[in-house]
DNA sequence: CTCCGGTGTG
DNA sequence: CACACCGGAG
């Protein structure tokens, strides 16, 4: 490749002037807020992130010590409704493995759960400044579209990305390639005339062919819960399946026409649930949880959605 | 109803 | 390497 020098001063002038600099993650140098804003933005939206869970998730445990010292119950309860419910329990997990602070090495980092190959470069790079490679979606995009990468394993990629690194500003380097990725080089539509890359990029005329393609079939799923209320507590139950372990479902039960209360859709990967409600008057392996105290609750998004229906 | 996105497991 | 795992925005 030709003018890499020019391509990476012509990408680092672009972030300066439109890169997402306030984002609150990029503007810390703790550690530990940076892993666990890699944690939350893993599939979720910066948005969500940035305006609720990260704030509030960081107000209640300030240190990864204070996380570490938590009960599970209350970090799930503190990620409630942000989904990959995984995450939270191996955050938790790490906070507990580490001993005051994260690890300084990419391979310990990755040997620690819920920390992959983007997540562990992602902490080196903006976190401790190393001087390394990252390549999440966005950016693993602008790379195969710049360089015209067809039919590529994710390895070739990352050899891509090490090529182009700015050794000079890594970090500023690879957050412009991000920026870049997630505001101007958009899997639909991408913005080229915007682009700083665009005058040698090898894809900008068949964009589309470097997105991911995904095939959908989707499974339709009929659940059955039951909505026992007691002195302002709703009956919860310790959630079976592996999906919401550790948490907190309404329990399930044999529909009886003459208790049905309500319905509502709710999907997730390649589900889509047709959820029904009805009373019932006992429960085992109930868990009592006051209505006032339900955000305290580790719930996901779909018990939310259902107790929405029936309370108030 | 479609789109978007890392890690862990088998 | 395929698949499971979430939820809100558009």
């Amino acid at each position: 490749m030709k003018n890499i020098t020019l391509v990476q001063k012509e990408l680092l002038t672009w972030y300066n002037k439109h890169g997402r600099h306030e984002l609150p993650w990029r503007k810390t140098d703790d550690i530990y807020h940076i892993y666990l804003s890699e944690i939350m933005l893993q599939q979720t939206q910066v948005n969500r992130v940035r305006d609720e869970y990260y704030p509030q998730f960081l107000a209640k445990f300030p240190t990864l010590a204070s996380l570490a010292e938590t009960p599970l119950d209350d970090v799930l309860a503190a990620w409630s409704g942000l989904g990959y419910y995984s995450r939270a329990r191996n955050l938790h997990k790490t906070a507990q493995l580490s001993q005051k602070s994260l690890p300084k090495t990419f391979k310990e980092l990755l040997a620690l759960p819920g920390i992959g190959q983007y997540t562990a470069s992602a902490i080196c790079s903006f976190g401790y400044e190393q001087n390394v490679p990252v390549v999440d979606t966005n950016i693993a995009r602008v790379l195969k579209r710049y360089f015209a990468l067809l039919h590529v394993k994710d390895k070739t990629v990352w050899e891509y990305a090490q090529k182009l690194l700015n050794h000079k500003e890594p970090r500023n380097h690879n957050l412009a390639l991000m920026d870049l990725g997630s505001m101007v080089c958009l899997p639909k539509n991408p913005k080229c005339a915007e682009c700083p890359l665009q005058a040698n990029c090898q894809g900008k005329e068949e964009a589309e062919l470097y997105t991911q393609k995904k095939k959908k079939e989707y499974e339709s799923l009929e659940l059955f819960y039951g909505i026992l209320v007691q002195d302002d507590k709703i009956a919860l139950t310790p959630a079976r399946g592996n999906m919401y372990k550790n948490m907190l479902e309404l329990p399930s039960v044999e529909p009886i026409e003459e208790d049905y209360l309500g319905s509502f859709k709710h999907a997730y990967t390649k589900y889509r649930l047709h959820v029904k409600l009805y009373k019932i008057y006992t429960c085992t392996e109930v868990v009592w949880v006051s209505i006032d105290e339900l955000h305290k609750a580790p719930v996901s998004s779909l018990t939310k959605k259902a107790l929405s229906t029936v309370l108030y």
